[in-house]
RNA sequence: GCGGAAGUGGCGGAACGGUAUACGCACUGGUCUUAGGAACCAGCCCCGAAAGGGUUAAGGGUUCAAAUCCCUUCUUCCGCACCA
C-alpha cells in the first residue's frame, strides 16, 4: 500500500480550491445565508499557533454551515495600519508600506496552506487607499453628526526622541527607545462621543443572546453606570464652589474630607506652590495606565483650603489625590472613612476623622477600626436620615439636596469618549485642516487624502509634523493657506467598520453597498480572542449604532453570535538588558538558558502568543513535517476551544498518525466484501448516534469532543471491516459520510480520499449526512444501585422496569447486602432507567 | 488594585446535579517484520492478592446525591482605554 503523501496531496488540492474557485461567495437570495467572520489578523510577518487556532475554529463552523446548505461568506484581511511598521521601519531602514505588504504577503501564503474556505477575492487591507478612502468619508458622517470634537488629552512624551509614545513603549517609566523619563503633556486630540451612546450599549447587550455571558458582563463593566447624585460644596476660597459626585449620599454625614483630582479646575488656585506642582507630576505619571494607577500607595496632598458641610456648616479639608480621576463623575470625592475602605486607608493615614453613619441594625453603635463598613444598612449619627434604611436615606436626602439647590439625582458612566488622535505616520490620515483664518475644515471632496511616502523616520517626532509640503497645503474651498490635521486614526477606529467592509469590499463610491449590507448583515458568527472582549467589539458596536440611520443598517448590533476563543499561551524569554527572544533562539535547560552566542537568557512568564514579546511559535516548521491536516487537527483536538492553552507539541505526531489511519482506512473500504452472514444489526445505530453527537458539538463548539468521536467513529469502521459481517453498501455509505464530516476539519486528505473512493472531486457540493434511520431504543439498560448516594452496584433490567423490582434485584446482590445488613432504610430515591439510592439511617 | 475566567491521572482533556477519568498523547509488555520512530493486541489514577474501597487545587456548606451549586483560601491566564 502507498503510503500519504501530505505535501503532494496539500499542493493539489490548495490549486483546485483556487481553479475551482471552491469558496467565492456571491449574494443568492434562493440561500439563507450564513456570515461566518474570524477577527483579521495584524500583518506582523508570520502567522502563529493563535492565529491558527482562530482561522481553523473558524473554518470548521464555515464548512460546516456550507455543507449544511447555507451561502456562507468566509473573508478575511488585514488589520494593516498600526505601529509596529514604524518601529520596524526606524530599525531596519524599511518603508512602513513595503514591510506591511511583505508581510501580508508572507502570511497570506502560510494562510492558504492551511486550506482555510475564503473567499480570497474579498480580501481588504485596512492601509489600502481604497479602504481608507472610504474611512474618512465614515470620519465625515461621524464630524458631521457632531460625534467626533477635540479636547485636551495627556499623552506619554518622550523628551529625547521628541516624540509620543504608546503605553508599551513605556518601561518602567521610561522611554523603550530613548530611555528617557516619560512625561505627560496635554495635547488637543480628536475624541468620538461613545459616551452619548453609553445607555443603548448598555441596554442592547440583553438582547445579545448569541454572545457569552462573561463577555456581556465585561462590557457591563465597562460602561460601568452608576446611579447616585452631584453636590456642590461652597470653599472657604472666595465662595468657589466644587461640584462632587458620590454614589453614597446616604453617607453625607460621614464626610470628612473632600479630594479632588490632581487636575481639577480649582488646583489653579496652586499653582505658585512648588510642593503641589511636585506632588502633582507624580500623580499624573500613571494617569493613562489604570493599573499602575489602582496600585499605586494612595496619596494626598492637603491644601489649605476647606469647605462646609452642606448640613452641618462643618469645615471639611480639600486635599488633591492620587486616586480621584478627572475623567470620571466631576473630578472630586467626598470621603466618608466609616463606609469607604479607600476612604478609610487615606483618613488614617492623614489623621482625619471617621464618623460611623450606617449599622447593619437599627440604632446600633458601631466601631470602625481596620475595616471600613460597606454594606447597605441604616442610618445614625445623621440628624434626619436616622433610622432610614440606605435605599430610603439616598432618597431621602437626595430629595433634600435638590429641595435646597445643592444637589441634583445624576447618572455616571465610567465608559470614557474614545481618543482617536494618534501623533503617527502609518495610519489613516484624519480629513481635516486647519485654514489660516482659524477654521477648522473637514475635507469631503477628492478623498482619500493620501499618505505621503517620502517621509523621513531618522528624525525626531511625527514624520507627518516634519513633512512641509504635505502638511502645508490650501484651502479647496477658497484658495486660503492651511495646515493639514496631522494626527493619524487609532487603528481601532479602522477595525471598528471592516466586518461591513467585506460585504461589499470593491464598492468604489460608498463604504459599503446598501443591498449587500442587507443581504450578509449582521454577522452570524464572530470568532475573535478573548483579548477584545471589550474594547474592539464594544467600538464596532458604536460605529453600527452611530450608522444606523446614515446607512439603513437593519440590525443595531454587528455580531449576533459571539464566539471568544481562549489564548494560546507560550514562556517568553528576555536578555538580561530586557530584549525580547524567540523560543526557538533559546538553548540550554531548566534555569540555564543562553543564546547562540552565549548570552544568558532570562525565561518569563506564559503569555498569550504576541509577536511584540516574541514568545510565538511559527505553524510553518510543523507543516512541513506533518502536514496542515494534522496540525489543525491537532490545535483543534488539544483543548476545548475558549479555554487558555499552554502551547506545547506533544501530541502532534498522534494527530499525523490519524490522517495516516484514515488514509489507510479508505483503502480498506474499497476493497471490502461482507464475508459473514451474521449481520451486525446495530451498526447504522451506532454511527447514527455518532453523526448527531458530531453535529451536536460543532454547533456548540465542542469541537474537541467531537474529535473524540471521530476518533471512535474510524475506530468502529476499521473494527467492523475486520469482522466483515456488515453489509458492503453500509460500510461505503457511512464511510463516506465519515469523509464529509471531516472535511470540515481536514479538507485536505477528506478531498482526496473521496476522489480516490469514488472518482469524483465534489466532495464540497456534498451534503452534511443526515439520520437516515431511526435510531432503535436498547431493550435494557443499566440502573445503578446507590446506598447514601455512593455506587454499589450496577443492575441490567428492562427499560421502564419498576422500583420494586429493581430494589429486590438489588437486594440479591452480595456487596448490597454487607453494606444494608444492620442499617435502616430510611427513604428510596428513584430515577427510571438510570438510578437507585438506597439512604440509610447511618452513612 | 479593579473586572473577567480556569483548576479533574505523567500530559491534553470527557462527564443534562445522578456509573468520575470517555477520546487522545506519553509510557510498559507482547505480536508481526531484514528493520521499526510503522501497524496490531494488551496494560496504564491511588490502596488492595482479591472482593472491594478511596480519589476531581485546599477547606467548609447546600442536597437523597456535588467535578458540577454556594462561601473562604491558593495558583494560573485575559482585560484595564496609545500593542492589536
Amino acid at each position: 500500500m502507498e503510503n500519504y503523501n501530505h505535501v503532494a496531496t496539500e499542493n493539489k488540492w490548495q490549486k483546485k480550491f483556487k481553479e475551482k474557485k471552491t469558496f467565492l461567495t456571491t449574494k443568492d437570495n434562493s440561500k439563507k445565508k450564513f456570515y461566518c467572520l474570524e477577527m483579521f489578523p495584524y500583518p506582523s510577518g508570520n502567522i502563529h499557533m493563535g492565529h491558527v487556532r482562530n482561522y481553523t475554529l473558524g473554518d470548521v463552523i464555515a464548512n460546516f454551515k456550507r455543507l449544511n446548505g447555507f451561502n456562507v461568506l468566509h473573508p478575511m484581511g488585514w488589520d494593516a495600519f498600526g505601529l509596529p511598521a514604524e518601529n520596524a521601519a526606524i530599525q531596519n531602514k524599511l518603508h512602513p508600506k513595503d514591510w506591511t505588504l511583505k508581510n501580508i504577503d508572507q502570511m497570506k501564503k502560510q494562510l492558504k496552506k492551511l486550506g482555510l474556505s475564503i473567499d480570497w477575492d474579498r480580501e481588504i487591507s485596512t492601509c489600502d487607499e481604497n479602504y481608507y478612502k472610504q474611512q474618512q468619508v465614515l470620519f465625515g458622517v461621524l464630524f458631521k453628526k457632531g460625534l467626533i470634537y477635540k479636547k485636551e488629552s495627556y499623552v506619554n512624551w518622550d523628551p529625547i526622541d521628541n516624540t509620543v509614545l504608546a503605553n508599551e513603549q513605556v518601561i518602567d517609566g521610561k522611554g523603550w527607545r530613548s530611555g528617557a523619563i516619560v512625561e505627560k503633556k496635554k495635547l488637543n486630540q480628536w475624541f468620538l462621543k461613545i459616551t452619548q451612546f453609553s445607555d443603548q450599549l448598555l441596554e442592547s447587550l440583553n438582547n445579545l443572546e448569541g454572545w457569552p455571558e462573561k463577555v456581556k458582563l465585561m462590557q457591563k463593566n465597562w460602561i460601568g453606570k452608576s446611579e447616585g447624585c452631584e453636590i456642590i460644596f461652597i470653599s472657604d476660597f472666595n465662595n468657589v464652589s466644587i461640584k462632587i459626585f458620590t454614589t453614597r449620599p446616604d453617607t453625607i454625614f460621614g464626610a470628612s474630607f473632600i479630594a479632588i483630582a490632581p487636575d481639577h479646575p480649582f488646583t489653579e488656585n496652586l499653582k505658585d506652590d512648588q510642593k503641589f506642582q511636585t506632588f502633582k507630576k507624580e500623580a499624573l505619571k500613571n494617569i493613562s495606565n489604570e493599573s499602575s494607577f489602582q496600585q499605586n500607595e494612595k496619596l494626598g496632598f492637603k491644601t489649605k483650603f476647606s469647605v462646609f458641610h452642606p448640613f452641618t456648616k462643618k469645615k471639611l479639608p480639600i486635599f488633591v489625590a492620587n486616586f480621584v480621576l478627572m475623567d470620571y463623575g466631576s473630578g472630586a470625592i467626598f470621603g466618608c472613612p466609616a463606609h469607604d475602605q479607600r476612604d478609610l486607608d487615606f483618613a488614617k493615614k492623614y489623621n482625619l476623622e471617621i464618623i460611623p453613619v450606617v449599622t447593619s441594625e437599627k440604632s446600633k453603635e458601631i466601631n470602625i477600626i481596620d475595616k471600613a463598613f460597606t454594606e447597605d444598612g441604616y442610618a445614625i449619627n445623621s440628624e434626619f436620615l436616622n433610622n432610614l434604611s440606605t435605599i430610603e436615606a439616598k432618597n431621602k436626602i437626595i430629595e433634600e439636596f435638590e429641595k435646597n439647590k445643592i444637589g441634583t439625582r445624576k447618572i455616571s458612566y465610567r465608559l470614557k469618549d474614545w481618543g482617536i488622535s494618534r501623533q503617527r505616520y502609518w495610519g489613516c490620515p484624519i480629513p481635516i485642516i486647519y485654514r489660516e483664518d482659524g477654521k477648522t475644515i473637514l475635507l469631503e471632496k477628492n478623498l482619500p487624502i493620501k499618505l505621503p511616502l517620502d517621509v523621513d523616520f531618522n528624525k525626531a517626532g511625527n514624520p507627518l509634523e516634519n513633512h512641509p509640503s504635505w502638511k502645508h497645503t490650501t484651502c479647496p474651498e477658497t484658495g486660503m493657506k492651511a495646515i493639514r490635521e496631522t494626527d493619524t486614526l487609532d487603528t481601532f477606529f479602522d477595525s471598528s467598520w471592516y466586518f461591513l467592509r467585506f460585504c461589499s469590499p470593491h464598492e468604489q463610491n460608498l463604504p459599503f453597498a446598501q443591498d449587500e449590507i442587507n443581504y450578509w448583515m449582521p454577522v452570524d458568527q464572530y470568532i475573535g480572542g478573548v483579548e477584545h472582549a471589550i474594547l474592539h467589539l464594544l467600538y464596532s458596536r458604536f460605529f453600527t449604532l452611530a450608522l444606523q440611520d446614515d446607512y439603513k443598517i437593519k440590525s443595531a448590533e454587528p455580531f449576533k453570535n459571539l464566539f471568544t476563543q481562549g489564548m494560546v499561551c507560550h514562556p517568553t524569554y528576555k536578555t538580561n538588558d530586557g530584549k525580547w527572544i524567540f523560543p526557538n533562539q533559546v538553548l540550554g535547560e531548566g534555569k540555564n538558558l543562553f543564546l547562540a552566542n552565549g548570552e544568558k537568557v532570562i525565561q518569563g512568564d506564559s503569555q498569550a502568543m504576541s509577536k511584540s514579546k516574541k514568545n510565538v511559535v511559527d505553524p510553518e516548521e510543523i507543516i512541513k513535517i506533518y502536514g496542515s491536516d494534522a496540525m489543525r487537527w491537532f490545535i483543534l483536538s488539544d483543548s476545548p476551544p475558549d479555554r487558555d492553552i499552554q502551547w506545547s507539541e506533544n501530541g502532534i505526531q498522534g494527530s499525523f498518525k490519524y490522517i495516516q489511519k484514515i488514509w489507510r482506512t479508505s483503502e480498506l473500504v474499497k476493497s471490502y466484501k461482507q464475508e459473514k452472514n451474521d449481520t451486525n444489526n446495530n451498526y447504522d445505530d451506532e454511527i447514527n448516534i455518532l453523526i448527531e453527537q458530531i453535529s451536536t458539538c460543532i454547533q456548540k463548539f465542542h469541537i474537541n469532543v467531537a474529535i473524540a468521536k471521530l476518533y471512535t467513529f474510524l475506530n468502529k469502521i476499521n473494527e467492523q471491516i475486520e469482522l466483515k459481517i456488515v453489509k458492503s453498501e453500509k460500510i461505503l455509505e457511512s464511510y463516506k459520510n465519515y469523509l464529509i464530516i471531516i472535511s470540515v476539519f481536514i479538507p485536505f486528505i477528506a478531498n482526496e480520499c473521496w476522489e480516490k473512493l469514488t472518482g469524483k472531486d465534489n466532495l464540497s457540493a456534498q451534503n452534511w449526512p443526515k439520520i437516515s434511520t431511526l435510531i432503535k431504543k436498547q431493550e435494557t439498560c443499566n440502573v445503578v444501585i446507590q446506598i447514601n448516594g455512593k455506587k454499589r452496584a450496577i443492575v441490567n433490567v428492562m427499560n421502564d422496569e419498576e422500583e420494586s423490582q429493581i430494589f429486590s434485584k438489588s437486594l440479591a446482590i452480595n456487596n448490597i447486602k454487607v453494606i444494608l445488613d444492620g442499617k435502616t432504610i430510611k427513604n428510596k430515591i428513584f430515577v427510571k432507567n438510570k438510578i437507585l439510592n438506597i439512604v440509610t439511617n447511618e452513612n
